[in-house]
DNA sequence: GTTTGACTTAGAGCCCGCTCTAGATTCTAC
DNA sequence: GTAGAATCTAGAGCGGGCTCTAAGTCAAAC
């Protein structure tokens, strides 16, 4: 038995249920959600394996429209790798791009930082030097 | 001589004019834009320098309000070095979280990507076997 | 003098990704 | 049997960040 609630689901994914629901509207997930009693979703490990990369992909800014795909492509079965290549590729472009993004932002981060550092030493000095 | 046209500004930074008046709008210009004929703005160097600041920070996912509100404390002018400091340091935090991110999905992309081609090649091999 | 084109304003519209609400159902515990 | 918690559905609402529209002004080119 491996049969968990969409509240036990959030609670392991750190996903609230509003989102789990959406997700699934979104066709985010490979396989439909089984039921249980009183129409209850019941997920299992895989669904969560699935989720936790929907939620790297996310967190590394793949639209839901490309995770749907992506998604799709795995729902499908073997067989279409050279797509999934394609989907997953293109992403890494961006991830690249991205990482390029904050690199240089932490460079203008790390010398404006320096320029304060500066001027509030230089402060501390002036302070020494008149007591 | 150093007065630029919005479409000059737009052009130089990549910003669109439309996202140059909300920019300014939203308070994200270290000084009121100048006027010249016909009530049209005229920028100069120095805010080309601080929107690619803006830009910069915008691309690394600093929320406007925060740009807006360090902003504000640059053009307040020295002597808030220490609030300065906080907004840059708590947003570097983000980036590096972000980084982060970027990494573990780098890392799932890679093995997934391992994973398609690998099939691929199998299934390459498999048709070399049997010509 | 009229057309073209770059500009002005205020405000509406849009896309994305959630996030929440309302009203109903059902199980569990007291 | 009744209260409370968790779930269900359909659909509305929201915040962020643009993006665009409409109606108007002005200068230069023809």
């Amino acid at each position: 038995m491996s049969g968990l609630s969409i509240g036990q689901v959030a609670e392991r994914t750190g996903l609230s249920v509003h989102t789990l629901r959406f997700y699934e509207r979104e066709g985010l997930l490979t396989q439909p959600v089984r039921r249980g009693v009183a129409g209850h979703r019941v997920y299992d490990e895989d669904d969560i394996g699935w989720l936790d990369v929907c939620i790297r992909l996310r967190a590394s800014g793949m639209p839901l429209t490309d995770i749907r795909r992506y998604t799709e492509l795995v729902r499908a079965g073997q067989g279409n790798e050279v797509e999934r290549l394609e989907v997953l590729r293109a992403h890494r472009e961006r991830v690249l791009a991205q990482m390029h993004d904050l690199d240089e932002c932490l460079k203008l981060i790390t010398e404006k930082v320096a320029v304060y550092e500066g001027r509030l030493g230089l402060r501390d000095d002036l302070r020494k030097c008149t007591p």
